[in-house]
DNA sequence: CTTGAGATGCCCT
DNA sequence: GGGCATCTCAAGA
């Protein structure tokens, strides 16, 4: 089954304008695209967080602009790659018009194509573990911090338009990691496709709420 | 490992 | 007693 040119076109900067909390749930089922070097890898989005602007407790933004959040800033559908806990690259796409710094973070995809590649990249986990976390799938996909603030609509790498399947389902929870928020720690800003076994906890630690 | 907030210290006027 | 360079250190999805 070979995708269409129109599935394969990149999502407008228009797509990613809307906020990071309708983008967050509208990119599920979405597909990321990398090319390295001759290679394609793909997956569909399946998990996202939003994080919306310098009132949310959350957000990098809060404390206003910094060097590092600069591109949050600026205009939607790039890419703001952050470093953190000396470990882990984090891709976040910037998701209002700019000077409104909201953004998505992709906390996990299914991958698609390139899956060999994938396993060189992580070592051998189960298929299901190569990107079924933001640390996970930056390594799966070779993403580091030297893409922040690249462009999402062109290569090396890009979002194309994808859909949930059928009786696939959004569930939405509070986000991963986020207790220090105060008043925004227990925001059901984090979705994911129900069920779907990249998604990187399958087991909520509360109950959840139909997205 | 990086970031940035807050502390500390230094020199100016 | 303010502005600024430097340091220090906790915390980060």
């Amino acid at each position: 089954m070979h995708a269409t040119p129109e599935q394969r076109a990149p999502l407008p900067e228009s797509f990613y304008a809307r906020g990071a909390l309708r983008v967050a749930r509208d990119l599920l089922g979405c597909v990321l695209v990398r090319r390295l070097g001759r290679q394609l890898l793909t997956g569909r989005i399946v998990e996202t967080e939003a994080y919306v602007g310098m009132e949310d407790q959350a957000c990098h933004a809060r404390m206003g602009r910094t060097r590092r959040n600069a591109v949050m800033f600026g205009p939607p559908g790039r890419a703001y790659v952050y470093f953190i806990y000396g470990v882990h690259d984090m891709l976040n796409i910037v998701c209002a018009p700019a000077g409104r710094p909201e953004a998505v973070l992709v906390r996990a995809i299914e991958p698609v194509e390139g899956i060999a590649s994938m396993r060189r990249l992580r070592g051998l986990v189960r298929p299901t573990a190569l990107a079924s976390g933001p640390g996970k799938l930056c390594r799966a996909f070779a993403i580091t911090r030297r893409h922040n603030g690249a462009d999402l609509r062109v290569p090396p790498l890009w979002v194309t338009h994808g859909t949930l399947q059928r009786g696939e389902r959004v569930v939405r929870s509070a986000r991963i990691g986020v207790e220090y928020a105060g008043k925004d720690a227990d925001r059901a800003w984090r979705f994911y496709v129900d069920g779907n076994p990249n998604v990187s906890r399958a087991r909520p630690a509360r109950p959840l709420r139909r997205a």
